[in-house]
DNA sequence: CAGATATTCAAACAAGCGTTTAAAAAGAGC
DNA sequence: GCTCTTTTTAAACGCTTGTTTGAATATCTG
C-alpha cells in the first residue's frame, strides 16, 4: 500500500505546489519547477494527483480548509468594537510578513480575483462568504434593518475595498511614492484609520438615505 | 518604402493586439491569434514590430497617449464638486461598457496591477500620476494643509481603493451575489455614493486627527 | 520596363509545456 | 527468499509557443 515514501513525496508535492502557485499562479507555475522543488520526478504529479489541475483542486482544498473562519467577534458587542475586530483581522492576515500559508490564500486568492479560473466558486465559498456574511450583519447593526437592499450592496462593496486594498494596488504604490509610509509599520494606525474612515462614510450614507 | 498595405498590416496588428491583450492579457495572448484577427502572416509582428515583447510596448503608447488626462474640473471649484467630478470621471471610464478604448485601457491596467511586468512603470506614469496628482490635491483641500503625510497617503489609497472597486472586485461580486443591482444602470447612484461616503469618511478622519 | 527595395507567405526551427511510457527500484505479505 | 504491488525514474511523446528562414510577391524608383 501506501504508508511512509509515498506520503512524503505526495506531502511534499503539495507543499511545492502551494509555494510555486503562491508566488507565479498557476499558469506560470510549471510541473518541472514544482517537482524539482519537492525532490521528486516530473511523472510524480501525474502519478500522485492525476495531472496538474488535479494537483491545483488539492492545492486549494489545502490552502482554504473547511469551516475554518469563525467569526472576529462576538455578534452582541457593539457595533464599532465588531467592525474593528472585523477590519484588525482582516488586515492582519493581508499584510501579514513571510511566507506563510495565510499569506500564500491571499496571494492565490488575489491571483483567481484577477484571472478567475473554474476554481474561484470554490475559494469564495470557502474564503470571502462568510466574511461577506459578517460585515454585512456588522453593516446591518450600524445603518439599522430597513437600509435599501443598494445601500447595503454598495457599503459591504466599499469596505471590502478598503480592506483589500492595498492587497490590490502595492504593486502601484510602489511605483507612485515609493517612499511612502509602510502599512506593516503601522498597523495598528492602519486600522484604526479604517474603522474611523468607514464608520464615517457609513454614518454618511445613512444620514443621505 | 512604406506606404500602403504596409501601414494597413501595421495598424491591423496593433488593433488586433490591443483587442487580444485586453481580453486575455498578454501572457495568454498569442502572436498567431492576433496575425489571425489582424488577417496576416505569424511573421508579420516580428517583420513590422520585432517581436512580441515589442508589440506589447507600441500597444502601451498606442493605449496611453501621452498628457491625455487634463483633469476633472476647475481646480477653484469647492472640494466637494471637485470629488464629485473627480470621481464621476472615473467612475463612468471604469465601468463604461463595450469594448471601447478606454475600457481596453483599464482592462490592460487591471491585468498589469495584478501581474506587473517591466511596463507597469510606464502604464503608472501616463495612467495614474495626473489623477493621483489631482485627488492628492482635492484631499488636501478638504483636510487642510496641516494634515499628516500618513493620513493623507492612507486617505489617497482609500478612495482609489472606492473607485476601484468593482473593477476589482467583480469576479467576486458576480459569484457572491449573482442578482445584485448592477453598477451600471445606476451609475449616477453609485457616483453619489461614492461622494457621500468618501467625504462621510474624510471627515471622521479629520476629526480624529 | 528594369532593378532595387519592401512586404508577404508557407514552412520549419528550437525551446518549453503537460503528459505518457516502460523499465528499474523499493516495499509488503506470506 | 520469493512474488506481487507500489513507487520512482529517465526518456520520450505530442503539442504549443515565439521566432527565423528563404523564396515568392508586391511596391517603389529611376
Amino acid at each position: 500500500m501506501n504508508e511512509k515514501n509515498d506520503v512524503n513525496t505526495k506531502d511534499a508535492l503539495l507543499a511545492a505546489a502551494i509555494g510555486v502557485i503562491a508566488d507565479k499562479g498557476f499558469d506560470a507555475a510549471t510541473v518541472r519547477d514544482i517537482c524539482g522543488r519537492a525532490g521528486a520526478n516530473v511523472a510524480a504529479v501525474n502519478y500522485h494527483f492525476g495531472g496538474k489541475d488535479a494537483l491545483y483542486v488539492a492545492v486549494l482544498r489545502e490552502v482554504f480548509p473547511k469551516g475554518e473562519y469563525n467569526g472576529s467577534a462576538s455578534s452582541s458587542a457593539p457595533p464599532r468594537e465588531r467592525l474593528h475586530a472585523f477590519l484588525s483581522n482582516l488586515a492582519s492576515e493581508i499584510y501579514e510578513r513571510g511566507n506563510g500559508l495565510v499569506a500564500q490564500r491571499w496571494a492565490i486568492f488575489l491571483r483567481e480575483m484577477a484571472k478567475p479560473s473554474p476554481n474561484l466558486d470554490f475559494i469564495v465559498r470557502r474564503q470571502v462568504q462568510p466574511r461577506a456574511d459578517e460585515l454585512r450583519d456588522i453593516i446591518v447593526s450600524i445603518l439599522g434593518p430597513d437600509t435599501p437592499e443598494q445601500v447595503l450592496a454598495f457599503a459591504s462593496s466599499n469596505i471590502w475595498a478598503l480592506a483589500l486594498d492595498h492587497l490590490l494596488t502595492q504593486s502601484i504604490l510602489d511605483r507612485l511614492s515609493p517612499q511612502r509610509p509602510t502599512v506593516h509599520g503601522n498597523m495598528e494606525d492602519f486600522v484604526n484609520h479604517l474603522v474611523t474612515f468607514s464608520l464615517g462614510g457609513l454614518h454618511a450614507v445613512k444620514g443621505s438615505s
